[in-house]
DNA sequence: CGCGAGCTTGACGTTGTTCAACTAGAGTGG
DNA sequence: CCACTCTAGTTGAACAACGTCAAGCTCGCG
């Protein structure tokens, strides 16, 4: 096994996973005693919307996109995760169900800890509540944002919002290769796969992104900005 | 004064706004002690976004709008509140400012609780804090609900969400007077004053709704329903 | 070499916005 | 009591944005 075996423990997560530091030692214990890890194939679904929550999970290796299943098979695209993000998800207190949906983009490995050890360090650990909190709230003005950028926004800055994205917090890289589909560009932006592609393709005739082989160059990030503030 | 004098305790918003119920008799009291009303007039800004988080408000009588300023003036209206109703915002424990602004849609009374007793509270009181997690999950859930009809259904669909929210969640009663505005309306629903109008007078023609001098009344509640749902 | 999934493109239709004009009703001052 | 104004609401016509459909393309893979 790569970088994260089966033989890894909560401890070294704590590299990764920021919120993990306010456990105490033998919450960590007791996390790693009740942790399993599982290796997903690309496209294979970790948690699945609709279904009751037993775990939370850590994510290890790979990418993963955690999408909303809405109506006409249309998903929408919340957010993408890498190596180190924790993903409960909103129904954790409230109705114990998975209000969205997380799959596997590339072959992938997570962690799961029992629901009941994290609602444990929940009431026994208050500046683990606080941190869980503080971690919801972030994740609230994210939320916030995408919802200026989905309603208010047209498609030129909504694709320059994905493209700043993935480069920012995914790839941390003006270049990377694309890795997520068209489609999943298209549900990231709440647009059709067609619609995405014309405007890379605009992007592109434009000199704002190179683009080869789904290998993307971001070569003029001012203009990129502009797209995403005029709307 | 009214309901809601400057004499009115904590204590008596106990039976309106749920999470309090966990604070201790203490925290209550200090709660009270650092407490102070303000009354409103239709229109004016209670919280502004982007300013300094001092205060978390109780919302003690009239009716108030949520909302976020985008682009271009247009505002996004994430909800309508009620008395009863606690608003801090997700910019509590991160960045200590204000994400949204509410602004009193009619006259309006509001109790403020110093920010530093809230956090102190939550510090302090594991059960509190646990009570505000589940909170704000709860609004999460909203929110992916509001994602989805935004971003997927089409103006029929939003406007009939629109109507059946503030039947079920604002007035309780499916005859109503609409006391928002159209533009409200429309900024509830992400789409022109204008496209808002000529919905609500297509629902008026099919005899969905009945709409005079602002008051509507839902005839048609099925029809109503199956437009939220197709979209 | 051929198959299939994902990608690309163009033509076309629909949805929703913008703009401008008009209306109704609620104050306001003479 | 009557203009006058101001704001919210309404309507229609023109237009732009976006989605849909259908066809063709590319490239990895068996």
């Amino acid at each position: 096994m790569t970088q994260n075996g089966d033989n890894c423990s909560c401890q070294e997560c704590l590299r990764k996973t920021s919120i993990f530091e306010y456990l105490t030692d033998e919450e960590l214990v007791a996390f790693n005693d009740s942790r399993y890890q599982t290796k997903y194939k690309a496209g294979e679904i970790i948690f699945k919307q609709g279904t009751a929550i037993t775990h939370i999970m850590s994510f290890t290796s790979g990418l993963a996109k955690v999408y909303i299943e809405g109506y006409n098979n249309r998903d929408l695209i919340l957010q993408i995760i890498k190596p180190g993000s924790l993903i409960g998800g909103p129904g954790v207190l409230v109705d114990n169900m998975h209000h969205f949906s997380v799959s596997a983009i590339t072959d992938s490995t997570a962690c799961f800890i029992d629901i009941n050890e994290y609602k444990k360090s929940l009431n026994n650990n208050t500046e683990f509540a606080i941190a869980s909190l503080k971690e919801i709230n972030s994740q609230h003005i994210e939320n916030f944002n995408k919802f200026i950028s989905l309603t208010q926004k047209q498609m030129q800055g909504r694709i320059a919002d994905a493209i700043i994205y993935l480069s920012d917090e995914i790839f941390n890289s003006n270049s990377y290769d694309m890795t997520i589909s068209r489609q999943d560009l298209a549900d990231l932006t709440a647009m059709s796969k067609e619609s995405a592609i014309r405007i890379l393709k605009e992007f592109k005739d434009d000199k704002i992104i190179q683009l080869n082989h789904n290998k993307i160059e971001i070569l003029n990030v001012d203009k990129l900005r502009r797209f995403s503030e005029i709307g």
